[in-house]
DNA sequence: GTCAAATTGTTTGGAACCCAAACAAAAACT
DNA sequence: AGTTTTTGTTTGGGTTCCAAACAATTTGAC
């Protein structure tokens, strides 16, 4: 019961940000969030930080390259590849964040202050 | 943040259900709640009320026969496939209804009844 | 009653996701 | 110098889902 209800809120959340920023998953955001705040981070480091296997990356990067949004450039330890985003990536970013932050302010406009604390204290009680 | 935070509360709450009912996903066990609460329904009904295609429900639906838990019996209208839970079908909801149980004791454990109640009312507030 | 239209389950092809095992290239350690 | 480890990659697999096309069957219109 507290599960499905979670996942229904869950999917109207994802509902509403997949609005805000088109052709942009969460976990690609998050991705390109954590490249713009660690240019020239590994794709290992990376794969650590989204908490994916090192071989899930390399589509998701392939696709992500491919779209122009970062640049993988050969590290000094050669086995490496050191990521960047591009212009039109720190562009993108940009404006999937502006989006995000009106989705937020949309969920946000469904509780007040107060009750927003609420649930998180209670979802974190959940989790932790 | 918010989603985020949902997603997190979510996956808790679904290793713990996984731990609980090894071998049948969330959605399989809706699936023989439904089919065990309405003998005989149709395929297509099913996938309606599971909010799925009809191609998607196939597989699964191979998947449960394969497994024994589920029964294809040609209708009297000889286009569709009535459903129902073999014997060792029946058995098996029940161990997962039990194991399901047990698992909201263990969740509910982590919030006074006030809480949850507060909980829920609070998803609700974001799913509508 | 006959023929077009709708419905049912199915197949095929595809898209996101994800992991594990194996591999060559490169670096680090002994 | 030779062994071990790390990195990115490929390959193969699994899950979950949808859309389009198809034959079999039923329904509806005339």
């Amino acid at each position: 019961m507290l599960g499905y209800r979670l996942r229904l809120a869950q999917q109207a959340v994802f509902r509403d940000f997949a609005a805000s920023v088109q052709g942009l998953s969460p976990g690609r955001v998050g991705l390109l969030i954590y490249v713009d705040a660690n240019p020239g981070v590994t794709q290992s480091r990376l794969a650590e930080a989204a908490e994916r296997d090192r071989s899930t990356m390399v589509g998701v990067l392939d696709q992500l390259e491919a779209r122009g949004l970062i640049e993988r450039r050969r590290g000094v330890d050669r086995r490496t590849n050191g990521l960047w985003l591009t212009r039109s990536g720190r562009m993108l970013l940009a404006r999937a964040l502006r989006g995000i932050a009106r989705h937020e302010q949309r969920i946000a406009a469904r509780l007040t202050a107060a009750e927003r604390r609420r649930l998180l204290d209670l979802l974190g009680k959940i989790s932790g």
